[in-house]
DNA sequence: TCTTGTATTGAAAATGATTTTCAATTACAA
DNA sequence: TTGTAATTGAAAATCATTTTCAATACAAGA
């Protein structure tokens, strides 16, 4: 899809939800839908600043918030215990995910539903959520010197 | 195994690592041992405090870091961005862990090599860690009036 | 057993991530 | 165009975790 149409369908999907569009918004969510990096909250707000120089990391912090609530990225767990935001991959996809700049390859692993079930069935527990991510680094990060290239 | 016998083996483990066996770290170890509760800081610093009441959080965070060096306990994350630790389990095993108590049930689930490997090869990612995760709520937590037990 | 050096301790302060508060601003419906 | 409620950014608050540091206590050797 292109890019711009990804963008306006964001912002209409903040709009069917009651809010408003407004400039530091749309930065972010420029930003989010175009990158195939899983982005940490500090890293939108130094790159946003450079489309929208006053925005403040507060707003980062409540824009990303929402748009999660919406489906529209997701919030993933690294390792080292901090957080990434990525724009959702469309149909229910695992993650491998780059450990050195985030960049993230969905894949489309197991089905775990029957593996869920049965541990669910054995043990008693109601089960809601699963995780099956992948960590490591990515082909351009593996290079002794690189430059991280977005796209 | 004797439960007595496990804190042994790990005050031991510690000792071999060249750390002096202390009243603080005894209760950490007896507690870490002992709970098949994936236990949050907090938790084990007020449980901690029953048995040494000196016990400081600092000591908390300090032993269980060199537990996980020891691979005597592993850090946990949970959905909502926290971190607890657990007792390591035999071999390598999954975990499904109740969001409300912490309670983990291991399972062998599925071997993830042959997913890694055929991931890795399609993407040039070099992977050095996976997730697979269960979340959900244990029997005894799904119970409206419920008793935490610790056993 | 006593001594001694060093690892360990806990309190306080520092740090880093995230959230709350609040007054000023702004989108947008009427 | 205007009124109003949503949104903003700064500052302060909060929460988890780490660092600093002087006092303490383990354990190796005399």
């Amino acid at each position: 899809m292109d890019p711009t149409l990804i963008v306006n369908h964001w912002l209409d999907q903040l709009q069917s939800a009651g809010c408003r569009v407004t400039a530091p918004r749309r930065a972010i969510v420029e930003l989010m839908a175009g990158s195939p990096r899983a982005l940490g909250p500090i890293e939108v707000y130094d790159l946003g600043r450079a489309e929208h120089p006053g925005l403040g990391l507060v707003t980062v912090y409540r824009t990303l918030e929402k748009l999660e609530e919406l489906g529209l990225v997701e919030r993933v767990h690294l390792p080292d215990g901090c957080h990434r935001y990525l724009r959702t991959a469309d149909g229910h996809q695992h993650l491998l995910l780059c450990t050195s700049c985030g960049l993230v390859q969905p894949f489309a692993g197991d089905d775990l539903e029957p593996l869920t079930g049965k541990v669910a069935s054995d043990t008693g527990f109601a089960i809601n959520e699963h995780w099956l991510q992948l960590f490591g680094t990515c082909p351009n990060c593996r290079k002794p010197i690189s430059t991280l290239s977005e796209s």
